[in-house]
DNA sequence: ATGGTTGCTTAGCAA
């Protein structure tokens, strides 16, 4: 079962890339952030057509998250549903063949300091109480996404540059840890401990060509799939080309 | 400190 997370940046302006990249990878669940528009114009039917039914939870211009699956999606669920007041489209869930995924989209902060910045540790907290709160350590969990933030300085390009700053605060980190703490793995840590291995880089100032980039995107999963997973990698090849993303695309393939 | 690039929406915000 292979099982890709990509922060496409617009699913309207990446279309014909992202079902080009369906097309040749075949990934059986795709989950989607940042697709930006209202779910009446995403583009179903092509997705449909390239054998994917989808799951969203979109909003106009900002946001906006999927699940993309070739197998049938049993259920599916949008945002925490923790009584607190949601204007931003930012978490979808759906279960297939009995495991449940998760498409996160951790707000990016802005800076440190920031209303923004105290938002994404409030919001990292509450996926933390969503997890506590809807399921088992033990349950087959995959939780995908744009989570904003480079664990470690190994996953920086410059991290005395970055050092405190958003994606790379201590604050962020143990954020992020906590959610990991829940019971979770780093998939692509789960195989590999080399450093450089980036899945954003800043469209500015030849970010790529220079790789100047930072791990954030990250595909995390519980005990019980961890034991499945045989790979995972960032296709940074998907960052190439005419029109990219900023991000490139995270894949974890599990055994049946 | 500022600006640089892209997308959505059309001047300015968010990333």
């Amino acid at each position: 079962m292979l099982i890709a997370t990509w922060n496409v940046n617009s699913i309207r302006a990446r279309k014909d890339r992202v079902l080009s990249w369906l097309d040749d990878h075949k990934p059986d669940v795709l989950c989607l952030q940042e697709t930006k528009t209202v779910d009446q114009n995403f583009p179903v039917q092509e997705f449909l057509q390239a054998g994917y039914t989808v799951a969203l939870h979109g909003q106009k211009t900002y946001n906006g998250v999927a699940i993309c699956s070739r197998r049938p999606i049993q259920t599916t669920d949008t945002g925490f549903d923790d009584g607190i007041t949601e204007d931003q489209a930012r978490l979808i869930s759906a279960t297939v063949d009995g495991i449940h995924f998760i498409s996160a989209y951790v707000p990016n902060g802005q800076e440190v300091g920031s209303e923004k910045y105290e938002f994404k540790l409030a919001w990292m907290a509450r996926l933390r109480s969503f997890l506590d709160r809807r399921f088992d350590p033990q349950d087959a969990i995959v939780l995908c996404g744009d989570f904003n933030v480079a664990p470690e300085d190994r996953d920086v390009y410059d991290p005395i540059g970055w050092r405190g700053s958003i994606l790379c605060s201590e604050a962020e980190r143990g954020a992020l840890q906590r959610i990991v703490d829940w019971g979770l793995v780093d998939t692509l840590r789960h195989h590999t401990q080399e450093a450089g291995l980036y899945s954003w880089w800043d469209y500015r100032q030849l970010g790529f060509p220079k790789n100047r980039g930072l791990r954030i995107d990250h595909i995390y999963c519980s005990a019980p799939m961890i034991s499945r997973c045989a790979e995972s990698r960032i296709d940074r090849d998907a960052r190439k080309g005419k029109q990219p993303s900023d991000h490139a695309p995270v894949l974890a393939t599990f055994n049946d």
